[in-house]
DNA sequence: CCCAGGATTGACT
DNA sequence: GTCAATCCTGGGA
């Protein structure tokens, strides 16, 4: 059975241990959504991390109470959802298994094939409709909803991806064989 | 103040 | 496989 996660100090927890657990959970905002199956860890030590040198006016939401989201601008057009764990650590949520509303997601993602609705950190923001607006809001309650699973999905554990610091750090997670993942694992 | 460089994506060869 | 789009951030001068 399922229910729906209210408990913030699940959050306050190392990043990698959260972006291990959501694996298999439920994601939605505003109703749409899906099963979470790639995430990424990043901590305070940690020179990929956008708090690695501090609080700035970008990252404060890292800073501040575990559960809320984190949300950037990538690359100047894309945005990116992260929730806030133990302080100045987040968990990038980088892939969904879409299920809930998707009429809805296939309209902002202008009617792609749903393998690619939510495969990747910037498609899935769009799919969801999450922009920097989001920034700092809680993710415990709406508009977004997270649901526990009781399941434990088999996972596949590898380096992250698109960064140049720590690259060889293993710090992204994913449900094993899933066809909505941004990239295959490599075992 | 300046400007290199992104936690990406989609189009193209 | 390669590469441009796009714009904001923040470190360094």
């Amino acid at each position: 059975m399922t229910t729906v996660l209210r408990d913030r100090d699940f959050f306050n927890r190392p990043a990698e241990s959260v972006a291990r657990d959501l694996l298999g959970m439920t994601l939605l905002f505003r109703g749409a959504g899906g099963v979470i199956v790639e995430t990424e860890a990043y901590h305070r030590h940690d020179p990929a991390s956008h708090s690695y040198r501090g609080r700035t006016p970008r990252n404060g939401a890292m800073f501040g109470p575990a559960g809320r989201a984190y949300v950037y601008r990538s690359y100047g057009m894309h945005w990116c959802l992260n929730v806030v764990c133990e302080p100045a650590s987040a968990v990038l949520i980088r892939a969904l298994a879409p299920t809930e509303k998707l009429d809805a997601m296939r309209e902002r993602r202008g009617g792609l094939p749903d393998r690619l609705l939510c495969a990747g950190p910037g498609r899935l923001t769009e799919a969801l409709g999450v922009t920097g607006a989001e920034d700092g809001t809680e993710m415990i309650g709406f508009p977004f909803e997270i649901r526990t699973s009781p399941a434990r999905p088999d996972m596949a554990i590898g380096p992250r991806i698109g960064i140049t610091k720590a690259a060889e750090e293993l710090l992204r997670f994913g449900v094993r064989n899933s066809p909505y993942l941004s990239k295959p694992f490599r075992s």
